[in-house]
DNA sequence: TTCTCTGAAATAGCAAGGAT
DNA sequence: ATCCTTGCTATTTCAGAGAA
């Protein structure tokens, strides 16, 4: 049997798309290092991990998939030229959304908390780029929820110098009068940070004369400070999402941010959205990206359908499931 | 069409402390 | 100094109904 030439070319073709698809594999697999390298001097060669031969297929597909988004945000804000002033303003954001700072004594201890791992691996970037210290994440058993924790001194001093106080539950009311006076760029991702950590995004489904039609809501927080609350409204705001300030009555002296409106919706879209990648985790759009979700809010708001039911699948026709976008994903890393 | 109120239930956010 | 686990409950979040 005789080899053309045109079988010779198909055969390099698929040995170059496997040879690149495995070293993008490789260079996405050790990403939190070589993005992190950018910043610091002593940048080293890493081999990947030889645990990860034995992995199954599609928990490397995961990894990759969850360090692949954060990559691609961060990678993002570096070419913006976001400086370390600009990257502590996204931190802190993080940290007064959804973490926690202690300095009980002789320990420091900065923390993120939440479920989503596209999120923890923003903020363990993040930490590292301006402390140089790698958090590590513990992923909270039977509680499909993470801990990430910094231990740095440094990071707590600094947090505390830009907001005296943290935790919102015990009294304290803490401030991001820092991510207010960074530039319009630091703004915007902040928001973005914050509202992919406290934020939410759900429907009300409301009866029509022949049949049903589903309604957006977007929000932030829900038993936050009056004070952060207004600081809230006013980030929002500056990035032209325009909230309404509401308060839960069952809980005095604080309150919470939302909207129905299609218009502040978009604007939210027109900046971004939810940080790439994060998913929505529990309640009827469990598992779907955030993005998807309100991509198809957006496109289904206002249609009149027979029933809930119809609308909810809707729904989920016009978000494609999070597993489908990271497949989508992949092929787009794989074939180019 | 948008906003407000509130029930209900699960759990997410701490905080503390032991281990390394 | 750092890492990891656990207990507790006030908070968080979804969801539905109705008001504006």
């Amino acid at each position: 049997m005789r080899i053309r030439p045109k079988d010779i070319r198909a055969m390099i073709g698929i040995a170059m798309v496997l040879a690149g698809a495995l070293s993008l594999a490789f260079t996405s697999l050790t990403m939190e290092e070589s993005l992190l390298d950018v910043c610091s001097a002593d940048s080293t060669a890493r081999t990947p991990n030889a645990l990860l031969t034995y992995l199954p297929l599609n928990y490397i597909a995961i990894a990759l998939g969850v360090a692949s988004y954060s990559r691609d945000y961060l990678d993002r804000l570096i070419e913006k030229r976001f400086k370390a002033r600009d990257l502590k303003r996204l931190f802190l954001g993080a940290v007064v959304a959804g973490g926690s700072v202690h300095f009980n004594g002789k320990k420091y201890c900065v923390r993120y908390y939440g479920k989503d791992a596209v999120m923890h691996s923003v903020f363990r970037n993040l930490a590292y780029m301006i402390y140089y210290v790698r958090p590590s994440t513990v992923e909270v058993k039977s509680r499909r929820s993470y801990v990430t924790q910094l231990y740095s001194k440094e990071a707590v001093r600094e947090l505390l110098e830009l907001s005296p106080e943290f935790g919102s539950r015990s009294g304290g009311a803490p401030s991001i009068s820092f991510i207010l006076e960074g530039k319009a760029e630091a703004q915007v991702e902040a928001a973005r940070i914050i509202m992919s950590t406290s934020g939410w995004l759900t429907c009300t489904f409301s009866r029509r004369l022949n049949g049903m039609a589903a309604y957006p809501r977007l929000g932030l927080g829900s038993v936050t400070p009056l004070s952060l609350n207004a600081q809230y409204k006013d980030l929002m705001d500056g990035i032209g999402v325009k909230m309404n300030v509401a308060q839960d009555r069952r809980y005095t002296n604080s309150g919470y941010l939302h909207t129905s409106e299609l218009c502040s919706i978009d604007a939210f879209r027109e900046k971004g959205g939810f940080v790439e990648g994060t998913l929505v985790k529990r309640g009827a759009f469990s598992g779907i990206e955030k993005n998807e979700l309100m991509n198809a809010i957006c496109s289904v708001s206002r249609r009149v359908e027979g029933s809930k039911d119809e609308l909810l699948s809707l729904l989920r026709e016009y978000s494609s499931s999070a597993e489908e976008n990271l497949q989508m994903y992949m092929n787009r890393i794989m074939l180019g």
